[in-house]
DNA sequence: GTGAAAGCGCTAACAA
DNA sequence: TTGTTAGCGCTTTCAC
């Protein structure tokens, strides 16, 4: 049997208040018995159990990371930093993927519930905000990554999607195209990122073409079907921003397809900087996400809301940054 | 205050034990009661505390899943597929990444010893195998995963190393290679790999050319260099066995760098299937480990453990299968 | 500086 | 069929 905190009591002729105490380093006792519980802690190979601390404290140093897919790479390179960061402040995650799917979701959310984590790091593509809502207490501390919610007010640490249009467009402008598509993804980061591409348009005095804006689910899949129907219409974009990596490896692909060269015939540039862009043919120019401060970040900004409920939330943008490969060339 | 089992209780009219056997379906209640219990659950949206429940049952209905780093897509993908596994049998997983280093390994065990999970899967990678036997009962459910621990007794479901090996060189055996260079791990699968690769130059008469094998760690850079190395001795291979598919991409870039086009100066054959061997050019080729038919047969590997703690120990080693992309061809 | 004791929310004997 | 009660292993007053 594990040892339990009586064990070691018994074995060091103290009472199990003492034990706790030197394990919690609270109140004070001798160094004498201090150093002789410690050693008969040593020597019983005493652990204490996490899971009655967490009953008495009411506090488990655990929190729920949900994100859609821990296999898609972009997820996975964030639930890394993100695990880290956690790790480092003693908190362990429950990494939960649920596939934009609802009742996944819902599951997941009472799954952790009743395990009482003390927070919860919720990413892009959560749907079920409302029913955090109700299954949860207002103050309860929430911290979103690379996702908003108008409608509510949390906390949320993401990259400042404008700017990253913004450099993604402005690239592409730079290297002489002046016919750009778009496959952007049917949520809020990439209608951000689309307002810089129309306020650059604007300033370059380029009209907006609607036919030059795809709005899909992300996936390689889709941003080969949204590359396809691009190229194929009349007078196609000599440049294409997809809006993250999946999709424009899926981009590539379609270029292929229709025999255009990257960059020369046709220039691609993602976001997100994952794995992805690195690995193929040319090699992906994308913008980067600085995931690592935005991880470490995310994980504060829970610890902040554990120990002050009622703090004024904060919105931190953080700023995106080119990262030049070779799938965009000038025009 | 989130409501306990007392509140309830009150609510209902009833005792705790009556709430607790509703709440698990034991004992005999009372269609009438029972409803009522529900209700009145509902109604206070109440939950139960796993942790308590954890501390009365001595069982917290978790595991801890100890990879080397969850943002490399071979783990990803296996991380998602034994997630769902876990999550289908009502388990969660606490997903510890420790970058193949010793102390990282060790304060993670020691995490998850006093979070009393239920068991460990341990994928390969894992170097502390002795430590743990120190640190935890000698039946304690521990399952391993595309690793191997010939001193120690456990249960382990991996892939059938040898048939993937063979798989793989007599692809590039019947494609016409004759000079062939094996990219591998310094770990035991690859080993088994290898022994493949000579039995079957034995049998097609080949002599086995000690520099045409290189060892190394696994990631795309260490691909690379090794593949550069084979390139630059004389009579350099025609064809390439890379041990997973990190160390494929590095090769193909290093046959890139060369000017080599792929597969038409050389052939080049991954392992694993992961995302990266579709989303490059060209796609490749690869052996295939049912990590779906794996991920479930660990899960249930630990639950059985957790079972029958006695229970004989077993390999199951599952057959990988060639997916046949871009990056092979006649010689 | 140390210990007795209550309580965290639940399960499982055992009684009734 | 339902309730009483004794823990599970720990933290935390409050006395001593």
């Amino acid at each position: 049997m594990k040892p339990t905190i009586y064990d070691v009591a018994k074995e060091a002729n103290v009472s199990i208040a003492t034990v706790s105490k030197v394990l919690n380093n609270t109140g004070r006792i001798g160094e004498h018995t201090k150093k002789r519980v410690i050693s008969t802690m040593k020597d019983l190979n005493y652990a204490p159990s996490s899971v009655a601390s967490a009953l008495t404290k009411k506090q488990t140093d655990s929190l729920g990371l949900i994100i859609p897919d821990i296999s898609n790479p972009f997820y996975s390179e964030v639930s890394r930093v993100i695990e880290d960061a956690a790790f480092e402040k003693g908190l362990t995650l429950f990494i939960c993927s649920t596939d934009y799917n609802i009742e996944k979701e819902r599951k997941y959310i009472e799954l952790l519930h009743r395990k009482q984590v003390d927070g919860y790091i919720i990413a892009s593509g959560f749907k079920s905000m409302d029913l955090m809502k109700g299954l949860i207490d207002d103050t309860f501390p929430i911290a979103l990554f690379a996702q908003d919610s108008p409608t509510n007010n949390f906390n949320v640490i993401s990259v400042d999607d404008y700017k990253g249009g913004y450099l993604a467009i402005n690239h592409l402008l730079s290297l002489g195209h002046r016919n750009i598509g778009v496959i952007a993804e049917y949520v809020n980061s990439s209608k951000i990122r689309l307002h810089a591409y129309r306020d650059l348009c604007d300033m370059y005095g380029l009209p907006v073409q609607e036919k030059n804006i795809k709005k899909t689910i992300a996936n390689i899949t889709n941003g080969e079907k949204m590359m396809k129907e691009l190229l194929q219409q009349e007078n196609p974009p000599t440049a294409v921003f997809a809006c993250n990596d999946a999709l424009a490896i899926g981009a590539m692909k379609a270029a292929r397809e229709f025999k255009l060269n990257i960059p020369k015939d046709v220039s691609i540039i993602g976001f997100d900087n994952t794995i992805l862009s690195s690995t193929g043919v040319p090699e992906l120019t994308t913008i980067q996400q600085p995931i690592n401060e935005m991880g470490k970040e995310i994980v504060d900004a829970v610890i902040h809301e554990m120990r002050t409920p009622e703090s004024v939330k904060q919105r931190k943008l953080f700023t995106p940054a080119l990262i030049e490969r070779e799938s965009t060339g000038e025009v």
